[in-house]
DNA sequence: CGACTCATGTAATTGGTTACATGATTAG
DNA sequence: CTAATCATGTAACCAATTACATGAGTCG
């Protein structure tokens, strides 16, 4: 269902958009919130025109196929934002890892929270090249503070680590 | 792997147990940093013990069946924790949700954002009743922090949402 | 004896990833 | 002409959820 409504979401947004569009905006606008590939994207749009969620028009140029949200389509998805209580299920390999840690010697302890920190590095820096004026503001801001926090944590956890004897 | 990654710690640090036993842990100590109910857990051990990674021990009374970790499957988990770069995938509905916020007007949104809070809220009193001296330590610092930060986050919208004009 | 917890499983379905496959158009 | 990008799709597989099903032991 999620997948869905971000469907409808970028649709409603961003205007009519083919599905190679939608998966490219996943690629960069939502990245940090949900990831679809184009598998999973195409077959989902044909189901939503059964459905009568979206509308799909004719092809166009190199078979191009352009997807328009519908009334009904959008009366759906703010019908799930108001109604549907997010789960906030969380499965992060990073805190499993991290969970974990202490089965490992303290040398490899360090190795794999360097990795686990250079990870949450990579990721701030790709949330501070996003424009912060677009529309998924809020989002990106949850994103970064997450992100800070997270690093901020790694940084206390390696300091604990290399002030342990060895 | 990730599946297996997590039982296998579990039988590394707590010792032999049943599935029903790591369901119950899933359900505990390990909710915040991945999830498994029974039926997902069972043929999983299956599969493990016909890999090597676990021992499973004759039947017990009420047909409890308590599984070992093997060498190998010590030997496997250390693996993974050293050379497997954990991926910081992240799918969360709730940040789905703030992504298209904009898409509602400001009382719906208000709604929206007070049960996010809420979830937030719950996670953290959630996480502050687990014991801190616990294996899970660093993990569990780790979800405290990021439940507090999203927690002000949360606070920050609402507070903005209600300053705009209605 | 009835309710609860312990304890294990299967089947169907949904959600998501990886690999495979094809062809049109554009830029150099 | 050829490499890159645009554009769509299918098939197989893995991961996870929901629903269904069964039975043993324990407490009141």
């Amino acid at each position: 269902m999620s997948l869905r409504m971000a469907l409808l979401g970028l649709l409603s947004v961003k205007g009519p958009a083919s599905g190679y569009d939608l998966a490219k905006k996943f690629e960069i606008s939502l990245n940090h919130v949900w990831q679809a590939g184009h598998t999973q994207i195409y077959p989902e749009l044909v189901k939503m025109a059964a459905d009568g969620l979206v509308d799909a028009g004719s092809e166009g140029a190199r078979g191009r196929k352009t997807y328009t949200i519908t009334p009904e389509g959008t009366r759906r998805l703010h019908e799930w934002m108001i109604e549907h209580a997010a789960v906030g299920v969380t499965r992060s390999e990073v805190a499993l890892q991290a969970f974990m840690l202490p089965l490992l010697g303290r040398d490899d302890a360090i190795a794999v929270m360097e990795r686990i920190r250079a990870g949450f590095q990579r990721r701030l820096a790709m949330l501070e090249g996003q424009s912060p004026a677009s529309f998924g503001a809020y989002a990106l801001r949850l994103g970064l503070a997450q992100a800070q926090v997270s690093l901020q944590w790694a940084d206390e956890v390696l300091a604990e680590l290399r002030d342990s004897a060895g």
